[in-house]
This record gives C-alpha cells, structure tokens and sequence, in this order.
RNA sequence: GCCGGGGUGGCGAAAUUGGAAUACGCGCGAGACUUAGGAUCUCGUGGUCGCGAGACUGUGCGGGUUCGAAUCCCGCCCUCGGCACCA
C-alpha cells in the first residue's frame, strides 16, 4: 500500500463506494429518530465557491454525525435552477437557458461529489423541472381562488440590469439590487400591472412567532421583526369642510391630536389632485406631482431631504377642535404606508415641524414634557417625549401614554376612528418580466377577463423556442403559440400571461417537496412531508435574513391553510453562518486588481499597470467583481477535498465571517499529514490489538494517555452539539499531539498496545465528520470494513476521564500565587490546609490576618487577608 | 436616530455556569535529524522590568458590584449588519 497521504486517489475510492452503496439513501423509518438537515440550495452559475464549500461542509459534519448517533438523517440536495443569469448567458453566449442551466447542474453536482458530501442524491431535482414548477402552479391557483395572489397595478421597483421588477425585500437599503450588479445604477420607479402575494394577511402571525423560534439567531429575528415593522396606534377621520367625505389617517400619536393644525398627503394620494381641482392651486399641485413621479424614490424620501411641499387650496377640520386644516400634499409622505395621509402635528413631529416653519402655518403644544414650558414661539424643534396633555379639552391633564388609549376610545365611541395597527411590510410582488421562470398559470380574455388556468389543464410548459432579448418584456410575450390560446370559460380568443414568477417562489417549498420529490399524484405527499417536516436544523448565509427565510414562513402558512403540510414553521433551528472573506487589492485609479497585478515590497504594494499606491488589507467577501475569489477547484486539485473542509471548518466559528489565509489551508493539509504519518508509524504494531474495556484501571502515562482520548471523545462530541466544530478539530489536534509526545506508543507490553490503538483508533473515528475520506481510509487499514457511517459514534468512558489528582490554584486576595497538585479524593479542610501550607503562600501572608479562605472544589483556593 | 452582532497576542481564534486569560492553529525564534531542506520531530513565544527566583501589567475606554470579572451592572468609544422622513 502506498504509505504516503495521496488524497486524490482515497477521495475517489471512498467517493465511490459511498455512491455505490447508496451510504445516504433515506427512507421513512418510524424505528429511529428523523432528523432533517438542510442546507440552503445553490443556483448552478457555473461552478461552486467558497461560500457553497463552507456551507454544506458544516452540514455534512452534522449529517455524519447524527447517522452516527443512531438518526435516520435526511440530507438532501437539489438546484434553485430558474433565475436571471441563465438568461444572461443566453444573450451573451447564445446558450439556451435550459442547456446552459442543466449543464451547470452536472458540473456542480459532480463537485459537490468531489467534496465527498453525504447527500441522498436520489431526491434530487431542479425548480426549473416541469415536474417541479407545475406543483407552484397549482398553488398560485389554489392562493388565486382564496385571494392570497392578486394583480394590482402600482408603483414597484425595476431593476435597470436585471430588466425586471423586485419586490421591496428584494431592493437592499442602498436602493440597489440583491443581486449585487458590479455598477447598480439603482432601482427605480415604475408603474405596472403585477401580481402579488398577500403576505401582509400573515405580518400578525408571522411577527408573533419570531419569539416561539428559539432555535433561529436573534439578529435574523431582529431583521425579520423589523422587516415586518408593527405599529400600534389609531386610525382618525378627517372631515373634508363642505363634503361628507373624510381623509383617513394613521397616526402612532394621537395623543397629539388635538395639536393637529394641517394635513400633509402623499403625492400619489387619489385626493391631492382632485381637491384642487377648479381651485386657483390645481396648476401648483399638477406641477407638484410631475416633478414627485419624476424625482427619484429613494432620493424623495431621504431624512435629510428638504421639506417640500403645496398647498392644494382645500380644507379639512379636526375632528376633536373643529379647526379649520389646510390640506397639502408633501414630498415626505409615503403613499406605500398607512393611509397615504398625515396628520399634521407641529409641535411633536419634527418633520411636521420643519414643514410648519417653512410655510408659516399655526403650531399649538398639547404635550407639556415635566418641567418644562413649551412655547411654540421659542421652540427650535418638535417635542416628540412624552409628558402632560394641555389644549386637549376633556383630555388635559392627562399622561400622554394613557391619553393614546383613551383618545383611541374616544374616536371609537363617536365613529370618528379607533385603535389600529399598520405593518411596514409590504405584499410580495412576483411578476417578473423574464423569460427563465415559472409562467404564471393566468389567462386573459377579452370578454372573461381574468380567467385562471383550470388544474386540469395544468402544467402551464415553458416553451422551448423563445427569443431572448433582455429588452425588458416578458420574452414570452413574442412566442405566439404560448402567448394565443382559449379562453377556458367561453372558449374566444385569449392571451396568456407572459410574466413569469419570481424565483423565490420556488424557493419558497423546496423543502417541503424533499419529503416526496419522486410523488407525482399532488405536489406533497402528506404523509411523507408530515414524517420529515419541520427541517430540523437550517443551515445558509445571512444574506437571506429577510428574502428567503421570510417568504418560506409565509409559504409554510399557506400550504398549511390548504392542508399539505401540517407545521407552522418549516425550519426550527437556524445556523447562518458568516461569510468567506479574503483581501482586497485597489488601484485608486485601475479599481479592484488581482494579486498578480500588484507587486508586493513589504509594507508597500504598488500596481503594476500604473505604478500607483494600492490599499491592502481591507477583507471583503469574496466576489468575481471585487477580484478576490478562491476557486475551490485548485484546492480539490492540490489539497484535496478534506483539507478544504478542515480549514473551512477550523479556521472559525460557522456564524462568523472566514478570513480567508493561503498558510491556514496549508496548515489543514499538514495536520491530516502528521495524523497520517502517525498513524502508520504505529499501525504496523497495532494489528489484531483491541481497546481497552470501560473501567479499565491504569496508572502513569497509560493512564494519561487513555485519560485523553476520553477526555477528546467527550470535548469533540460537545463541540459538535453546540456547533464549535473549531475547537472540536482543536481537541483532536491536542489528542494527535498527547499520542506523539507520549512513551506509551513507544511500549510493547500489551496494555500499552491497547492503549494506543485505542488513542489512535478514536482520532480516526473522530475525524469522520470532518475529513470523510481520510477516516475512511484509516479506518480500513485498521482491520475494519465498511463504512465509518455505519458505526456508532464513540461513548467516553467516565471511569478514565475521571482526575486522580487535580491542580488547585492558589490565590492571595484573588491573584494567582501559586499552583499545588492534590488528590481528588481531599476534602475541602484539606485541599484549604495545603494551600496554606504551601511555601510561597506562607511567605505571602506571614504576618498578615487570614480574613476567609474561598474554595472552588477542584479548582482554585483564595486567601483573603 | 432606532434595533442587533462584535471589539481578547504579530494574525485566525479559545475560555460551556463569575474561578489559571490567550487552548488549538498560523507566523516567528531555538534545537534535533540531514549533504541540504522551504520536509519532519522537539522546545519556546502577550508586554515591561530583572542575570535570576520573580515582580508589575494586560481582554476597546472610564467607573461599579464581587474574595475573584473577557464574562455581571452603569456610562462612553470604535466597528459590522439591519431598518429609517414609517406618521
């Protein structure tokens, strides 16, 4: 046998006996405990990258782990295969998307078999199948006839690159795409008719359980509760003078109400315009709302954005005061939430304050803070504090905070409003103007109208032969014999919708479909899915705070509402883990450079191509744009694929961010180097040995040695329950190290044999999870067949992990002074009579009055004096 | 501005319940083996002072609680991320 560590021959020989066995094939097994694992599947670009290696390498060593812990462990993988860069590469390349999508898959796939993952590759499929999407379908339909998916024309975000719309959680803060294009110009406005998800209908529900999801990190929840953004408040009538019409409004504060002295409408507001209309202002307002459409949202609605504004020439009155209210429309106010419509409050609202102040319009202070004298004359901004109600008729007096709950009362009992809640969170917009998604199973006739697709006549097939221009319109809409068909009702001559879905629909249940992905009479098979769901542990970038993970929740309560899955949540616990970053080279003035473009003198980096001083040092997340990336290709050719996963797995904690380092991956391949130099350094001698009984007694360096492995079986099994897989590969590390150092591997007498077959048998086994392929190996040559998945995880022994001596450290008044080496069998008097007794304590505290004495039990004593 | 992470050696990081700060790895230094090694094995490695035993100091900063604080409390600073003219 070849005695030299030669990963790619063993990770093709264990690759393919674990494939030819069928290792990680699942089926339902009501005898042993499921657990589901998942970890966020990939869109096939092309190749995998670091983000995907770090991913689904901390999932293939819980898998591993749970199959050996006795789980029936589903561990699937498929290909969120529809989606924007397929069409890409289709205009640039000429590919069809469908070839350049199924391609992808096959090269992707056959890497990830390369990593040597333990996915039951039998459940496997692509969203963009037929047999995939035509099950979506069947849920638009089922959502469209309870009036959870609905067409709207509004104003919705577009995409300039993308050529298509977002939905809002699609667009990141900077008003960019989620895509992340290298030059995002920026989403922008546009006005359309698109089909929506009612996900506002769950914002309650789904706000609510982000406190029952104990096992999802609290900063995804924070994002998602946030995302969701409830306000408690009131919603109050405005009577429009000389009309029986009103003007709704929301308001957190209408404490404040009777402080109200204009109204403020969002430029889109139905009744900005039609109240000026015949008044002298209409051409102001007409004006005023071209330049609003024109201007860009995001612009608009910045903080520091000045306050703008015209009056429309109408009126409305406070409710509460009967006061007079001009009504204008204002640049601040958002259409998208509340009512459209603000109550204008001068002297607690400071945007409505600047408003005031700019146009010279009345301010009158309701809520007097404690101890102070408000006085709109001398106020240089609004008092949004609390305090005491004044100029507030029957509520003076008041606490600003009661008073919300009485006014709300008020306006009830009168019919003039009441108690109300308002949500941030938007519906989900799903029109996606592209050709590479889900078709939307609506038909449009002309004497029908809307007409759904009848289930029978269900899947609606992506046609084959398409254009794709990137022009930003459907490419579907230019296929006539997808575009012309029948009207299901009456038969006539109708049109088919040409938008497609967007892809975070499919997204969106894949993991319920994982249960049954071979089913074909319905999209779940109740009873399968009902087995396997909920995914029991989660694992992808956080990245998906919102999109994903939120859309899936909402998808989860839907299905549920229809009876095909029977959980409220679909993932119970969460892993996000952090990113893979790497350095950054800039040019100030050639950009982002690769790290052959710069030539390196020390603490000096220079670019090649113009000379110029470059900042180093800086770690991004590696990005094709940002010209920082690793391909995991050349560490599966040169390292091969268990060092790859060590270093992922050991260079850092899962959740948090990877810096990534040319000499930690050399460092990973060197340990499984000096484990398998070891290990055949002893094997020869180890042959036919057997490990040692439970309860073995042993004294001396046995002993320590034995004392060890337990120990590293007990630390390494806590340290993947709570997911520290660093500092469970560091136990290993500290075992290998105890084996090397140690004169027991050196003895022939058959207690040291045993001793060390068992330290050297238990690195192997707990190596498993980590480096698959070399544990494999080193456990064959041990004597042993089949498979590591096969075994039982190792149990320590508490006889040998148990200290005979313990080093109790001694302090003087809480500082270290000395350490002494006890039995662990003293008592606490006498543990605390040999402290005292120790030399350089005696010395410390000569003279001095002992105060109290404290003892840790097996760890430390402390004299106070 | 609000909400949430995080800040520990030259670097990645560890310390699970308030009990030895810096495990493990990288880097660096010394030694062994060697014709040689950038391979391998062993040892050392927070800082300051000291020949030394040792002393002092040290987990972003300032306070506090405690016999004892990286860990708990109060007040700041920096940084990353989310939300943000949200009424």
């Amino acid at each position: 046998m070849d005695r030299r560590y030669n990963p790619k021959t063993i990770e093709e020989k264990w690759q393919k006996i674990w494939e030819d066995q069928k290792l990680f094939k699942v089926t339902e097994d009501s005898t042993k405990p499921k657990y589901y694992l998942l970890e966020m599947f990939p869109y096939p670009s092309g190749k995998i990258h670091m983000g995907h290696v770090r991913n689904y390498s901390i999932g293939d060593v819980l898998a591993r782990y749970k199959w050996m812990k006795g789980f029936n462990v589903l561990h699937p993988m498929a290909w969120d295969a529809f989606g924007m860069p397929a069409e890409n590469a289709a205009i640039e390349h000429g590919v069809h998307p469908a070839k350049w999508t199924y391609e992808n898959i096959e090269y992707m796939k056959n890497q990830l078999k390369r990593m040597g993952f333990s996915y039951d590759w039998d459940r496997e499929f692509a969203t963009c199948d037929v047999s995939y999407y035509k099950w979506e379908q069947l849920f638009f339909l089922k959502m469209y006839e309870k009036g959870l998916a609905y067409k709207k024309r509004s104003i919705v975000n577009w995409c300039e690159i993308c050529q298509t719309v977002l939905a809002n959680e699609q667009v990141m803060s900077d008003g960019t795409c989620w895509r992340g294009h290298a030059d995002d110009p920026g989403v922008t406005q546009r006005e359309l008719d698109q089909w929506f998800f009612k996900i506002t209908q769950y914002a309650e529900d789904l706000l609510e359980w982000c406190d029952k999801l104990p096992g999802w990190p609290e900063r995804v929840l924070t994002m998602q509760k946030n995302w969701i953004g409830k306000s408690v408040g009131a919603e109050i009538y405005f009577p429009l003078e000389n009309s029986k019409e009103v003007i709704k409004v929301f308001t957190t504060r209408q404490d404040t109400v009777f402080g109200a002295t204009f109204m403020s409408l969002a430029p889109e507001h139905p009744l900005a315009l039609s109240l000026s209309r015949g008044t002298p202002q209409e051409e102001a307002v007409k004006h005023f709302i071209e330049k609003m459409k024109r201007q860009d949202q995001l612009k608009r609605t910045a903080e520091t954005a000045e306050k703008e504004g015209v009056f429309t020439g109408a009126y409305c009155l406070n409710p509460m005061t009967g006061a007079r209210m001009p009504i204008f429309v204002a640049n601040f106010v958002l259409m998208e939430y509340g009512t459209g419509a603000v109550m204008a409050v001068p002297t607690h609202d400071q945007r409505d304050f600047e408003f005031a102040k700019k146009f010279g319009l009345p301010m009158i202070v309701v809520v007097q803070p404690n101890g102070h004298n408000l006085n709109p004359e001398t106020m240089s901004e609004a008092y949004e504090g609390e305090g005491i109600l004044i100029n507030s008729g029957p509520f003076n007096g008041m606490d600003s905070i009661k008073a919300r709950e009485a006014i709300a009362r008020y306006l009830e009992e009168r019919g003039l409003g009441g108690k109300k809640v308002s949500f941030r969170l938007r519906d989900w917009g799903i029109s996606r103007q592209r050709y590479w998604g889900a078709p939307i199973p609506i038909i449009y006739c002309e004497r029908c109208g809307t007409v759904p697709v009848p289930e029978k006549d269900l899947p609606v097939v992506l046609p084959f032969n398409v254009e794709i221009t990137g022009m930003g319109k459907s490419p579907l809409a230019l296929v006539k014999e997808f575009v012309e068909t029948k009207c299901p009702n009456c038969g006539g001559p109708a049109r088919r919708e040409t938008d497609t879905m967007d892809t975070f629909v499919e997204s969106s249940w894949y993991f319920d479909r994982f249960a049954c992905p071979d089913y074909h009479e319905g999209p779940l098979d109740k009873k399968r899915v009902d087995y396997w769901m909920p995914v029991d542990q989660y694992i992808g970038g956080i990245e998906h705070a919102i999109l994903h993970l939120l859309y899936s929740r909402f998808f989860t309560r839907v299905l549920k509402e229809f009876g095909w899955v029977s959980v409220e949540e679909p993932f119970t616990n969460l892993l996000t883990q952090g990113m893979v970053c790497k350095e950054v080279y800039e040019c100030p003035k050639d950009g982002y450079l690769f790290p052959e473009e710069v030539e390196g003198q020390g603490e000096r980096f220079l670019c090649k191509k113009c000379g110029g001083k470059i900042s180093v040092g800086r770690l991004e997340k590696m990005s094709k744009s940002k010209k920082n990336v690793v391909d995991p290709e050349y560490l599966i050719e040169r390292y091969g694929a268990d060092t790859a996963r060590m270093f992922c797995l050991f260079a850092s904690p899962p959740e948090k961010d990877l810096d990534w380092s040319d000499q930690g991956v050399e460092g990973s391949f060197r340990f499984i180097n000096r484990v398998w130099r070891l290990f055949f350094e002893l094997e020869p001698r180890l042959r036919g040995i057997e490990s040692l009984p439970f309860g073995s007694a042993l004294e001396g360096e046995q002993r320590t040695l034995r004392q060890k492995t337990h120990k590293t079986i007990k630390k390494v099994t806590e340290d993947i329950e709570r997911f520290h897989f660093n500092t469970a590969i560091s136990a290993i590390m500290e075992l290998v190290n105890e084996i090397y150092v140690s004169k027991v591997k050196e003895y022939n007498d058959e207690i040291s044999l045993r001793v060390t077959r068992e330290a050297i048998e238990t690195v192997v086994r707990l190596l498993f999870p980590f480096v698959p392929h070399v544990a494999e190996e080193l456990w064959e040559a041990l004597g042993y067949q089949g498979s590591l998945i096969k075994t039982q995880w190792p149990d320590y022994d508490p006889e040998a992990v148990k200290e005979e001596e313990v080093l109790i450290v001694i302090q003087v008044n809480g500082k270290l002074r000395d350490r002494i080496t006890l039995p662990a069998s003293f008592g606490e008097e006498e543990v605390k009579a040999w402290a005292l007794k120790s030399e350089r304590i005696r010395r410390l505290i000569e003279g001095k009055e002992i105060k109290r004495v404290i003892l840790v039990p097996r760890k430390l004593v402390n004299i106070v004096c």
